[in-house]
RNA sequence: GCACCCGUAGCUCAGCUGGAUAGAGCGCCGCCCUCCGAAGGCGGAGGCCAGAGGUUCGAAUCCUCUCGGGUGCGCCA
């Protein structure tokens, strides 16, 4: 399924394959370009073809432009065809061919656009992966609803998507939290706990599953070695902390497929563990050897050891320096744990793996890279997409909060405060490599300057047209067949003739978001196609000839109809997309 | 010290992978409700795209350097 602008650069390659001098050379034409015009006066499409081909073929790219749009003019779908500037070609499409591509969208609705990009290709989208060491803090919540939109657009695009989630389960973090379950679990037993020691974790959100403990264990576990105690609370910890992070994304609207646990790596079998079988496989590649690191620079440490150890070449598919693997009480390290998790994810079959990290991960990048290279044998693509920080703003003013105390921010209460569908829009509008000031007032408001608003707004204003106009005429047919078979051609007014256009983009966007892997763009061009539909509206106001509802004439009004609800349907599909609801009126 | 990210209107940010006269929102000025939702819309002012070189038909976009801001660098996870 290919969109217009496909459409036509198809069209133009055919084109420019007709005349003589390109088809003999061989002219690279992939920095062909079909766009629409910065300027509707421009037209309806433009294209660089003869810009990018005089060089090659050593003409004039005004004269090669004349004879690019005397071919193209040929075309049935093509009014005029204008070489303007430094050798753009302008083309204006024939009538009713937006009108065509109108009835289009109607026919695919909700699936306008869809499917068009990945041909079904495997890709596996990792985000969120906070440890499992308590609720979810509001700085979890860019990545989680990034990586989850990412998740949604991709799959739109026709990706299959597996979503994953990587459970940190595995570090001495978890021996803390067990650690400070098992507090919480004397208190319930009625003990006398006086402060939380330092160290361990001081949340309330521990103390159920300290009671819950008391509850299955009774006091048993008081009398038993700290070993044993652990082999006992961490897995019921874990769990704990888990459920709370699915409650937590399930508030954001945020779900994952795979919960993979970084612990299960460690699990010895025949053959050992899957860190070790990975880290044989990277020695028979001989990109592990044992020798010393130089210390880090900067800050020097107090406690640096200086000594052989095991380590993974990674300078020598792209990092910066080669990687420890082994600690020196002999337990792998935490990115020996990656090793393995990227052989896992590599033997599941998946060839294009994406990471949404936090950008306190940045240093992790190169590594990662690196790991994804050497495992895959060059066969992979691993992509690592950093998000920036939040900073929180309340009436202006920074919020700040403090983790060591416990005092901090958690996702919920966001989600409880503002609604799922204003943290999950103002998240996505900014690019994901941008800082992003986050304003609890500026999200609540119900106005323009709050986008989430001014979208979901734009979708309730087309279904309040529709209500009313079934009001005025119950005799009305406004199902999907009969808008579909409207005369979209009587369409002529500017502004009708943007939103078509504008709706018309929607694949293509699809299309260059899933490419670049930036949701964002979505959310933007949601945005523009809001703004054009409010501002149609308001052209009623002033002319009412311009009215969607116009009773005089029913076949321009059907028309109409049928341009309110195609965009009706792409801001809905796209707020589908984004994670967040398409209202149908506003309160 | 090194790596990565960022620098675009007074403020917050887009800029479609190199294209035409660089765009939105907020704020400021002036307009539009007998009328499908004014929770909206229209118009105006506001720019040396941090700076300097380079690449080319063409640069906010690509390369180099400088200056400013952020993040990270350890056997933590």
């Amino acid at each position: 399924m290919t969109n217009v602008f496909q459409d036509f650069e198809q069209r133009i390659q055919n084109v420019l394959q007709a005349i003589p001098n390109v088809a003999k050379s061989d002219v690279d034409t992939s920095r062909l370009a079909v766009e629409p015009p910065r300027d509707a006066s421009h037209g309806d499409l433009a294209t660089n073809a003869a810009m990018i081909l005089a060089k090659p073929m050593k003409t004039n790219p005004r004269a090669l432009a004349e004879t690019i749009a005397a071919e193209l003019e040929k075309d049935a779908d093509v009014a005029s065809a204008e070489v303007a500037g430094p050798g753009f070609i302008n083309l204006r499409l024939a009538e009713g061919f937006w009108a065509r591509e109108l009835a289009r969208i109607l026919h695919d609705g909700l699936r306008y656009g869809a499917d068009a990009t990945g041909s079904g290709k495997r890709v596996n989208v990792e985000y969120v992966s906070a440890n499992p060491t308590g609720p979810m803090h509001v700085g979890h919540c860019r990545g989680a609803v990034v990586g989850d939109a990412m998740a949604n657009l991709l799959e739109f695009a026709g990706y299959a998507v597996v979503r994953e989630y990587y459970i940190n389960d595995a570090g001495g973090q978890i021996d803390v939290l067990a650690r400070s379950a098992f507090l919480r679990y004397r208190e319930a037993l009625g003990q006398d706990i006086v402060d939380i020691p330092e160290g361990l974790y001081p949340g309330d959100y521990l103390i159920p599953l300290g009671q819950s403990l008391a509850g299955t264990h009774a006091d048993s576990l008081l009398a038993m070695d700290e070993a044993d105690m652990l082999a006992i609370v961490r897995p019921a910890a874990i769990d704990a902390m888990m459920d709370l992070i699915r409650a937590d994304l399930a508030a954001l609207g945020v779900h994952h497929d795979v919960f993979f646990s970084e612990r299960s790596l460690h699990a010895e079998s025949q053959g050992g563990s899957p860190i070790s079988r990975a880290v044989d496989r990277l020695t028979e590649m001989g990109l592990i050897y044992r020798g010393k690191l130089p210390p880090p620079k900067g800050t020097a440490p107090a406690d640096w050891e200086d000594r052989e150890q095991l380590l993974f070449r990674s300078t020598d598919v792209g990092d910066d320096m080669d990687r420890a693997l082994q600690k020196s009480n002999g337990d792998y390290t935490y990115f020996a744990a990656d090793v393995g998790y990227f052989q896992d994810k590599f033997d599941r079959g998946f060839k294009e793996m994406i990471f949404i990290l936090g950008a306190d991960h940045g240093g992790y990048v190169k590594r990662m890279e690196a790991l994804g290279r050497a495992i895959s044998q060059g066969s992979a693509q691993v992509t690592i997409r950093l998000c920036q920080l939040v900073k929180l703003f309340r009436d202006g003013e920074p919020v700040t909060m403090s983790k060591r105390s416990g005092n901090f921010i958690t996702l919920r209460e966001v989600v409880d405060e503002v609604g799922r569908d204003a943290v999950r829009f103002m998240m996505l509008y900014r690019k994901n490599d941008a800082p992003l000031d986050f304003d609890f007032a500026k999200v609540k408001e119900q106005s323009r300057d709050n986008p989430i608003f001014y979208v979901q707004y734009a979708h309730a204003r087309c279904h309040s047209v529709m209500r009313q106009a079934t009001r005025d005429m119950p005799d009305l047919d406004v199902s999907a067949e009969a808008l579909r078979a409207a005369k979209t051609e009587l369409l002529v007014d500017d502004g009708e003739n943007g939103l078509m256009r504008k709706l018309a983009e929607y694949p293509r966007v699809i299309d260059a978001a899933a490419r670049s892997q930036e949701p964002h763009r979505l959310a933007f061009y949601l945005y523009d196609l809001a703004a054009l539909l409010h501002g149609q509206w308001n052209k009623g106001r002033d002319e009412p000839a311009l009215r969607f509802i116009h009773q005089e004439n029913r076949d321009l009004m059907l028309a109409r109809l049928g341009l309110v609800t195609a965009v009706s349907d792409i801001i809905a599909s796209g707020l589908a997309i984004i994670g967040a609801d398409a209202p149908q009126e506003m309160r």
